[in-house]
DNA sequence: TTATTTTATTGCAGGAATTGCAATATTTGC
DNA sequence: GCAAATATTGCAATTCCTGCAATAAAATAA
């Protein structure tokens, strides 16, 4: 279902983030207005906020979809709940393993405003509701379980340290990084 | 250390937040401007962003501390890690529980106004950082230990949860809705 | 107490963010 | 190609937010 309008659309918005991501990695967020990135990205400023509600949102990942095939095997496969996981969330993860500069240019710019480490952290969140829904799904429950949302909250949590780390401290690729930290989950309150 | 200073200080951020919150709920977050809330609480429009940085951050429940003895039990003993972790949340929780009016207002704000719910994302992550740290002393491991961080996150998560499911389904105290959720980390993961 | 130093409050001026509206241009489906 | 739907843009107005310098209040030392 990607028309045209569609494709083109993400292609500008892409544009606009790469732009902004140049900007502000080269001279700061705070020295750099919507004016220069609308400049950068050959769009008017106006239509810079058609894209971004506001500022901050181009530093901002964008919200990847879940593989459709791969949600449908989450929500009616019954093995093991982790297992699914690992391998429902592991084609995004290759993807975003490719960005890796400009994850870390992202990164490097968020390092320095607080205002972005607060809208990644949401970003999170998004998935979390989306993963909570799923879960409820496959555990046959209604969406306001509170097992099932703290199952997703706490798989989610997983997840991003499992990125931060890899963010921080390098070391292998991203998507071991947070299989290790999806596949701990059952264990890792095991000695306390 | 409270010195009088702190106090007023305190006593200032309370009133403005107060004002704020009153403001927005009755006539909805972007029809109350920063002046509008200095003009209620009695200050310059100026000081308004002496005591917040920026606005949405007056919406956003001020982060408490820990308790100090409770914070050194935690470090130093080394019985169930969901025990002390249970008690030294139980009186920061029982201080929410007081506030639950106005905790709801500012939840109505939120759930209106999207950059704000980020806000409050995020005011979990800085609970996460210090419980992290925390952790690490009691587990006598470096601060970059995954493992620990995960832990964290995987507390502040259910704890958020907790919080979330009393909000939007009331029903006991938040204390025991949190709590449960805390009880429940070690064996949520069991039947899946 | 008084003098001195530190911290808070304020007004002002100005740059930047953000929004609504109406006009223009582009795509889409037919 | 034509009509309907969607995107882009310019403009104006409002609000946010910051730096600076002056004034006021509180902490500290004498």
């Amino acid at each position: 279902m990607s028309s045209l309008r569609e494709r083109r659309r993400k292609r500008t918005a892409d544009t606009i983030r790469f732009a902004a991501v140049d900007l502000a990695y080269e001279l700061g967020l705070d020295n750099v207005t919507t004016e220069m990135i609308s400049k950068a990205a050959g769009i008017s400023p106006r239509t810079f906020f058609n894209y971004f509600a506001y500022k901050e949102l181009v530093f901002v990942p964008p919200a990847l979809d879940f593989d459709q095939k791969a949600v449908d095997e989450f929500v009616t496969k019954s093995t093991s709940l982790i297992d699914d996981i690992v391998s429902m969330f592991h084609m995004e993860l290759c993807d975003i393993d490719q960005d890796r500069d400009f994850m870390l240019k992202m990164q490097k710019i968020a390092l320095e405003n607080p205002k972005l480490l607060m809208l990644r952290m949401s970003a999170f969140h998004e998935y979390e509701v989306k993963l909570s829904a799923l879960i409820c799904k496959r555990l046959n429950c209604g969406n306001d379980n509170a097992e099932a949302q703290q199952i997703a909250a706490m798989i989610m949590a997983s997840i991003r340290i499992g990125i931060e780390h890899w963010m921080e401290y390098g070391g292998g690729s991203l998507v071991d990084s947070v299989e290790a930290r999806i596949r701990a989950i059952p264990t890792v309150f095991n000695n306390c």
